[in-house]
DNA sequence: ACAGTGACAAGTC
DNA sequence: AGACTTGCCACTG
């Protein structure tokens, strides 16, 4: 399995209306310390993979993109529609971080 | 071959 | 809080 199929296929277990960092995600895929490769894979990725793209947001809980940009707005819109807040740019990482289960991290070693 | 560039992160000051 | 540095490495020109 390449990186970027170990990335997506970790993107997309982020459940609805909580949010995981990039450097998250790459200790979950099994490659930690690539954040930067989860950013290309996301930026790369088909649009037919439909990867829950706006639940990815930096270790701070800053969005990734520039504020005011197109993304950010249509990021935020998509994380408010699952009830995620976000107040000036930012997510509260205390409240919507996602906290993967064990389940979660098993079905990842058995695949 | 080589230098610059990222949807990043952690450390230092 | 913010700026700056270093580590990361696939991709691009």
């Amino acid at each position: 399995m390449r990186q970027s199929e170990k990335i997506a296929s970790t993107i997309l277990l982020i459940p609805h209306g909580k949010v995981a960092s990039y450097g998250q995600i790459a200790d979950l895929a099994g490659l930690p310390g690539r954040a930067r490769l989860v950013g290309r894979v996301l930026r790369q990725a088909p649009k037919a993979l439909k990867l829950p793209w706006h639940r990815v947001l930096r270790s701070s809980g800053q969005l990734a993109f520039e504020r005011l940009s197109e993304q950010a707005r249509k990021q935020s819109s998509l994380l408010q529609g699952e009830g995620v807040q976000v107040n000036s740019h930012r997510v509260n990482l205390q409240r919507f971080q996602w906290q993967p289960s064990l389940d979660d991290i098993l079905l990842r070693l058995t695949h």
